[in-house]
DNA sequence: CCTACTACGCTTTTT
DNA sequence: GCGTAGTAGG
C-alpha cells in the first residue's frame, strides 16, 4: 500500500511522469493540488530528485500558503528546501541578487496599484497633456499591458508611429519608466519584466537558476500571461521538466493579460509534451456539474474535455426571480436562514456576486436576520491610509529614492510643508534628474526655497536619517517605534479624538502586532524582506474559518468550494456584466461564460440562482432581461418556481426537491420565472407592434424589428438609436410605446 | 496652508 | 449612491 493508491489512474499518470513537458488539464474539483503534492513527493522519495532543485509556482500567496502547508506534512526530509512561490515573490528574490545588472539598486522599492498611479499623474502634468485624454486609468491599462506582453519602452514608440494618441502614450511610457528608474522602484509587473530582461541580458544569471529548479511546476496555468510565460519557458529550457497544471475553461483573468493561448498552444512551444486530462470531479452533484457544462458548451476553441461524477444526481439548481435586489437578498437570507436551522453551520453557505457592489444589500439583510456573515473584498488592511503612511516611512528609510513614499509623508504629520515648497522641490529634482530626497538634502542650494521652509526641510531630513541609523543596525520593530515616536502620528490621532482616529490607532497597533508576528516568523528579520512581503500581500490570503457565510465576487471565489452557493444577479447587464453587453466582443462574452463555469462549480450539493426584476444600481434603478447564462441551462436541470409561486402551474408540480418541500415561506411572495413572464402582457396583449417607435427604459429610443410569440411571452426585437439591435422579453423590457 | 464643498465616475483585480 | 479628487475660499 503506497500513498499513491488512493489516486485515480489518471492522476497516477500525471504523478509518475515526471520528465519532459507535461500539461495536465484539470477540471474543476478534479483534485490537482492533490495531484501536485504527490508528484512532488514521489519525485523526491522515487527519483531521488533534491527537494533544492523543485520549484512549484502559483499565483495567490494562499495558494503558495496551502501547498507548502502540504508539503510539510507529506514529505520530512528536505521540504523546506522546496520553492513553493509566486511569480512575483519569486522574482523578487531572484532581483534581489542579482538587479544591479541592469542598473537598479538591490534596495529597490515595490510601487503597488496606488503608487503606480500617483507616478502617472505626476508624469502626465509634468508632460502638461490634457488629463482627460489620457486618465490614470487608461494609462495604466497601457502601461501594464505593454509589460505583460514584454514591451519595451522601444518597442511601444516603434509601433506608435503615425497614431498621435500612441505616440504620446509612448511618452508617458518612457517618462513614467524613467521616473521610476529615478526612484529605484519597480512595479507589480516590472518585477516580472525585469527578472525576464536580466535572463535574457545574462545568460550566466539564467543558467545558474536553470541549474537550480531542474523541476518545474506551474498551477493555474490558464492565468499565465505573456511575460510569465517567458519566465517559465526560460526556466524551463535547460532540462524540460516541466509540469503546467490549468483548465482553459477556468481562465477569467484575460483583462489582466492572462493569454489562454498559453495553455491551448502549449504543445506547440513543447512540441512533445505529454497531455493528461483529469475529468473526474469530486466536489459536485451530476446536475451542479451538468449545469456548469450546459453553459460552458456555448464557448468556441476549448479544449475537449468533459466533467463527470460519481457523486450522485443531487439537487435541481432553484431558480428564483425576484421583485427587486433587496428581495432578492432577502430571499436568500430566510433560505439561509431555513437550511441552516439544524446544524448553524453558516460557513457551509456562500454568496457568488459578479460586482463588489452588489455585497452591500447582502450585508444590510443578513443583519437584519441575524446571520453572521463576512465580505470578502473592500480596503485591504495595508490599503489603509495610516497604514500606507508608516509602511511609506519605512520604505523611504530602506530606498532614500523612493519618491512616492517620500511625496506622501514629508508633510504627514502637518509640519508646515506645503505644497508650494513641494512643487519646488520637485523641479529641482526634475532639472538635475536627482530623486526628491536628494533634493531635499541641497535644499540650501534651491533660492527658490526661503529660509523658514528649508530650515523645516532640513529637520525632516535629519529626522529620517535617524531613522536609517536604527534601520542600520536594528529589527524592524525597533525602526516602527522610533518612527511613531519621532514623527507623533499617534499622538496627532489622539487629539483628533473621532471614532474614526481611534480605528486608525487600532489599526496601528495591528501593524505593530504583524511586525512583532514576522519576527518571530522570519529567519532573518530584515527591512528589505519585510517590506517586499508587505508589497505583495493581499488580505484575501487570510481567509478565516468563521462561522459565517461568505459574500464575495466570482474572482475571489476561484479556487474554493462550498456546500451550498447562491449565484445571485444572473441578469442581461450584471452578469455578464454591461460592460462586455454593450461594448465587448465574442472573446469576453465567453469569458463571462468562463465566471459563470467557475462560480457554479464552487457548489458541491446546492446551487441557487436568482435574478432581480429591478435592481438599484450606481444610484439608478436598471430593469435588466434574465441572463443569457441562465437561458442556456438545459431547463429540466432548473427547478423553476420553489414552492411558492402564487399562481398554480406546472413549475409547483415540479418543485419536489428537499428544502422547497419543507415550504419556506417568505413574507413577499417570491416571483419565478414563468410567473415573471407571464405578468405581462399577454392577456392585454402587447401595446406596439412591428415598426412602432418604443422607448426602453435603459436603452431608450428603438423601432421594433419583430415580435416572436414564446412560451408564455413574447420576444421582442428592436432596434434601439443609441445601442442597436437587441432582443428581449417583452414581460421584462417593459416597452413604452413612444406617443408622437 | 488648511478645510469644506462640489463634481465626477463608476467590472472583475491573484501581485 | 458613494467615495475620492480637485478647487475655491478662509
Amino acid at each position: 500500500m503506497s500513498i499513491y493508491d488512493s489516486l485515480n489512474p489518471r492522476q497516477k499518470e500525471a504523478v509518475f511522469c515526471t520528465d519532459g513537458p507535461l500539461l495536465l488539464l484539470a477540471g474543476a474539483g478534479s483534485g490537482k493540488t492533490r495531484v501536485l503534492i504527490h508528484r512532488i513527493a514521489y519525485l523526491i522519495e522515487e527519483k531521488k530528485v533534491n527537494p533544492w532543485n523543485i520549484f512549484a509556482i502559483t499565483f495567490t500567496n494562499k495558494a503558495a500558503g496551502e501547498m507548502r502547508e502540504r508539503v510539510d506534512n507529506m514529505i520530512g526530509y528536505g521540504a523546506d528546501k522546496i520553492w513553493v512561490s509566486t511569480f512575483h515573490s519569486a522574482c523578487v528574490r531572484i532581483l534581489r541578487r542579482d538587479i544591479d545588472k541592469l542598473g537598479y539598486n538591490k534596495n529597490f522599492s515595490i510601487y503597488d496599484t496606488d503608487d503606480q498611479k500617483r507616478t502617472i499623474r505626476d508624469v502626465v502634468k509634468s508632460l502638461m497633456y490634457d488629463k482627460k485624454m489620457f486618465t490614470e486609468k487608461a494609462c495604466m491599462n497601457t502601461i501594464s499591458t505593454a509589460k505583460e506582453q514584454y514591451m519595451s519602452v522601444a518597442d511601444f514608440k516603434e509601433d506608435a508611429k503615425g497614431n498621435f494618441r500612441l505616440e504620446k502614450m509612448a511618452t508617458i511610457y518612457e517618462k513614467y519608466q524613467k521616473q521610476l528608474e529615478t526612484s529605484n522602484a519597480l512595479d507589480f509587473d516590472d518585477i516580472l519584466y525585469k527578472t525576464v530582461e536580466l535572463f535574457e541580458h545574462h545568460p550566466e544569471v539564467l543558467e545558474y537558476w536553470q541549474e537550480r529548479f531542474k523541476y518545474i511546476m506551474v498551477d493555474e496555468y490558464q492565468d499565465t500571461n505573456a511575460v510569465q510565460f517567458l519566465f517559465v519557458k526560460k526556466l524551463a529550457s535547460k532540462y524540460k521538466n516541466i509540469c503546467v497544471v490549468g483548465d482553459d475553461d477556468q481562465s477569467i483573468y484575460k483583462f489582466r493579460g492572462a493569454d489562454i493561448r498559453n495553455i491551448l498552444d502549449f504543445n506547440s512551444y513543447f512540441p512533445d509534451a505529454t497531455i493528461i486530462k483529469l475529468e473526474q470531479n469530486y466536489r459536485s452533484t451530476s446536475n451542479i456539474l451538468n449545469v456548469a457544462n450546459s453553459v460552458i458548451r456555448n464557448n468556441s476553441g476549448r479544449m475537449d474535455k468533459t466533467l463527470f461524477t460519481e457523486n450522485g444526481e443531487g439537487e435541481k439548481t432553484a431558480f428564483s426571480c425576484y421583485e427587486d435586489n433587496y428581495k432578492e437578498a432577502e430571499g436568500i437570507a430566510k433560505i439561509i436562514k431555513k437550511l441552516s436551522a439544524d446544524t448553524s453551520n453558516y460557513s457551509d453557505f456562500a454568496v457568488l456576486n459578479r460586482t463588489n457592489a452588489q455585497s452591500r444589500v447582502f450585508e444590510e439583510k443578513f443583519m437584519e436576520y441575524d446571520i453572521p456573515y463576512k465580505i470578502v473584498g473592500g480596503v485591504s488592511f495595508y490599503a489603509r491610509m495610516e497604514i500606507r503612511d508608516i509602511i511609506a516611512y519605512m520604505k523611504l528609510v530602506h530606498n532614500i529614492c523612493d519618491d512616492q513614499a517620500m511625496k506622501r509623508i514629508i508633510n504627514v504629520p502637518r509640519r508646515g510643508i506645503g505644497l508650494t515648497t513641494i512643487d519646488k522641490l520637485n523641479s529641482y529634482a526634475i532639472e538635475n534628474g536627482i530623486c526628491l530626497y536628494d533634493a531635499a538634502c541641497s535644499v540650501g542650494k534651491i533660492s527658490d526655497i526661503k529660509k523658514a521652509a528649508a530650515s523645516k526641510i532640513l529637520s525632516f531630513v535629519q529626522m529620517i536619517e535617524s531613522f536609517r541609523d536604527i534601520a542600520e543596525s536594528g529589527k524592524v520593530s525597533e525602526l516602527y517605534a522610533k518612527i511613531l515616536e519621532e514623527t507623533g502620528y499617534v499622538e496627532n490621532l489622539t487629539i483628533e479624538g473621532t471614532d474614526e482616529a481611534k480605528d486608525r490607532i487600532r489599526n496601528i497597533e495591528e501593524l505593530n502586532s504583524k511586525i512583532v508576528n514576522y519576527e518571530e516568523n522570519a529567519s532573518e528579520s530584515n527591512l528589505d524582506e519585510f517590506l517586499s512581503e508587505v508589497a505583495l500581500i493581499s488580505e484575501v490570503d487570510s481567509l478565516s474559518s468563521d462561522n459565517a457565510v461568505t459574500v464575495m465576487t466570482i474572482h475571489s471565489a476561484k479556487g474554493l468550494e462550498f456546500e451550498n452557493v447562491f449565484l445571485s444577479g444572473l441578469e442581461e447587464g450584471v452578469f455578464p456584466s454591461y460592460i462586455v453587453t454593450e461594448y465587448g466582443d465574442d472573446e469576453e462574452i465567453e469569458e463571462e461564460r468562463r465566471l459563470f463555469y467557475v462560480a457554479a462549480t464552487r457548489a458541491k450539493k446546492r446551487l441557487f440562482i436568482s435574478v432581480a426584476k429591478k435592481r438599484a444600481i450606481n444610484g439608478m434603478t436598471q430593469y435588466n432581461d434574465i441572463s443569457r447564462f441562465v437561458k442556456e441551462i438545459d431547463s429540466d436541470l432548473l427547478d423553476l418556481a420553489p414552492s411558492f409561486s402564487k399562481t398554480s402551474n406546472i413549475s409547483q408540480i415540479r418543485s419536489v426537491n428537499s428544502y422547497s418541500s419543507t415550504a419556506i415561506k417568505p413574507a413577499n411572495p417570491m416571483m419565478t420565472y414563468k410567473e415573471a413572464k407571464e405578468e405581462n402582457p399577454l392577456e392585454e396583449g402587447l401595446s406596439y407592434k412591428e415598426g412602432d417607435r418604443v422607448r426602453h427604459i435603459k436603452f431608450g429610443l428603438g423601432t421594433v424589428k419583430s415580435i416572436t410569440p414564446v412560451e408564455n411571452d413574447y420576444e421582442v426585437v428592436v432596434d434601439y438609436d443609441k445601442h442597436g439591435v437587441r432582443r428581449s422579453y417583452a414581460s421584462f423590457a417593459k416597452l413604452k410605446l413612444e406617443m408622437l
